[in-house]
DNA sequence: GTGAAAGCGCTAACAT
DNA sequence: ATGTTAGCGCTTTCAC
């Protein structure tokens, strides 16, 4: 016998293969002793599960799509964590699917649930815009959306507050003095991301002391938020000769890539400029400064990503129960002051 | 119709079921005209596969499965992402497994192809050790195992120049005058992992020119190698009073902890201590000073691994070929030499 | 509390 | 170049 079947293991019992079953997936009305018989069988045998005939039949699979962008960026692969932390708890299993950045890769990912492997998707949006809208609603399977703008009012979400951190980090740079505070990680596609949420804070914060946004103090970085394009971004900036006292960074890559170029130029951090980057990554309190950053509440957001699609996905399994209307979900932000700003009098 | 079925294309299409199969598996000998009827029929349904029933019938999943300790360390994420790439490349998908560096995780990862929905698994092991070995071998389904001591000579295994990379580096750091050379990273588990090898690199480097290795410079970080942890044995290490003008750290995280210690002790890199990391990671590069550390060829290690298992695979789909012996796969590493060493003369 | 029969949707094996 | 038949291993349904 290559591998055992539930069959075998039932004849080894002396039981059904409905009653092996049973036994393995916790039905409770079963003989103590029948149980145990089982138990010793598949013991014996080595037996495992196969779960593809399981999901076969039982339309259910317990396995739930993850699609982010890339897992080398640090804010992805620990967001990763956490939903595969969140899961693990939950007893349903994570297949991850990077989507590159891609508009491809992200169309590619809303398909995999109608191949009947997983069962919904929690899905973190890059490269879609507005315009796709579409592409999310009236889907025949469980979508909760993470980490964006809210594209739609017909999908479930889960989002930071990214204007409100964006708009903090921004008030801390003014409240010790800044004026001259360069964003960096602009983005000229209109991705609907975090871009133009973080972008709009900023220039929110400025506006509410009276201050414009120059455009020579933004710093573009359409290649992807990685630390070289922070470093990139900070020195196009720079090289226009304009004068920059403030940093406010779109994430924590950006940042240290921007605390970087400013470190070759002989500027010092926080005395010459102050920076505030965004994510919370691990990274940031270990730079050198450390850096002062927005948390956008990384643990929140997985676990109600993956609460939610489980609601949805039992709302599938009982018809006739109520559909609940979609949820939106704003995770608590913090700002986390560190070296890299001073201390606010 | 709920979801459309092969037998609802092949009405369709006016063709029997085997035929939409065979044009959706990419069989060659069908007329083009069928094959467009096919195709057209599959795009007015919105047909997908379900790859459920595929592989229950046809025994191959087409996916392998990924079995690594923790995506939020950027090495594996970095690594995860090559091997993604890889395989988007081959055609074939890949389910991740974190193991949590936890010993019940790695052999739960283990068990997980005998479930059938993985064909098999490239692994780094962080938690078993040398008396695990029978658990890796006999295993009924294909078995890389991925960056760490050879544990035995009957799986195929893809690592770095461990011992190689740590003796580069305190060579390194030996050429341009270091004689106090702390190692970072210590573990006490003996899990036959880098940290042992990466230590005898360190030692053989230092006997080689006569110094012996003393105790107060090693530095223990059995919690983990991150940032944290790096910078705590760091001060561990310099509270004992020992004098020290280098540090070997066993990875970049733990390399830029123990930076940011040597920072707040004001002492400056690598004027007064020059420090050297291992794994290149993406931060090394924009760390202030940039790190000087070895290249492990993550990449090279990713593609190799992958074309192991898949040739391993393409062995037990053809029976009657001679198995191949095992390989053993050292991939090239480099050392990297930037700010955080000063130049050798 | 347990078993018998049917069938999930696909592809292997074979036929034509 | 395409169709027919059978069955992968499990769970659903229903019987007792």
């Amino acid at each position: 016998m290559v591998v055992p079947t539930m069959a075998d293991v039932a004849r080894r019992a002396g039981v059904s293969a409905k009653t092996v079953s049973n036994v393995l997936s916790g039905y409770p009305y079963i003989r103590e002793s029948t149980r145990e018989r089982v138990l010793a069988a598949v013991d014996e045998l080595g037996y495992e599960i196969n779960v593809t005939a399981r999901i076969l039949r039982s339309g259910r699979s317990g396995l739930i799509g993850l699609a982010v962008p890339e897992l080398g960026q640090p804010y992805f692969g620990e967001l990763a964590d956490e939903v595969l932390a969140a899961a693990r708890r939950r007893d349903v299993q994570v297949l991850i699917e990077p989507t590159g950045f891609t508009r491809e890769g992200e169309l590619a990912a809303l398909r995999e649930p109608r191949r009947r492997l997983v069962d919904g998707l929690v899905f973190s949006p890059a490269a879609l815009d507005q315009s796709d809208v579409h592409l999310l609603e009236n889907l025949d399977y469980p979508l909760v959306l993470l980490g964006e703008q809210v594209f739609s009012t017909h999908v479930d979400h889960v989002t930071m507050h990214n204007v409100e951190g964006a708009r903090a980090a921004t008030e801390l740079l003014l409240d010790v003095g800044c004026r001259r505070i360069a964003a960096i990680g602009m983005l000229h596609a209109r991705t609907a991301g975090s871009a133009t949420l973080r972008f709009q804070g900023y220039r929110e914060a400025l506006e509410d002391r009276g201050l414009a946004v120059d455009d020579r103090l933004l710093g573009w970085a359409d290649d992807g938020w990685h630390r070289a394009n922070g470093a990139r971004a900070m020195a196009a900036v720079l090289d226009t000769g304009v004068e920059v006292d403030g940093v406010v960074a779109f994430n924590d890559a950006l940042a240290l890539g921007a605390m970087h170029e400013l470190g070759v130029r002989g500027l010092s951090i926080p005395r010459d400029v102050a920076v505030v980057g965004f994510d919370d990554v691990e990274d940031a309190r270990y730079s050198v400064p450390s850096l002062t950053t927005i948390d956008p509440g990384r643990r929140e957001i997985a676990q109600v990503a993956l609460d939610l699609l489980l609601r949805r996905l039992d709302e599938v399994g009982s018809p006739g129960g109520s559909v609940r209307p979609p949820v939106l979900h704003v995770a608590d932000m913090r700002l986390v002051e560190r070296e890299s700003t001073p201390r606010r009098v």
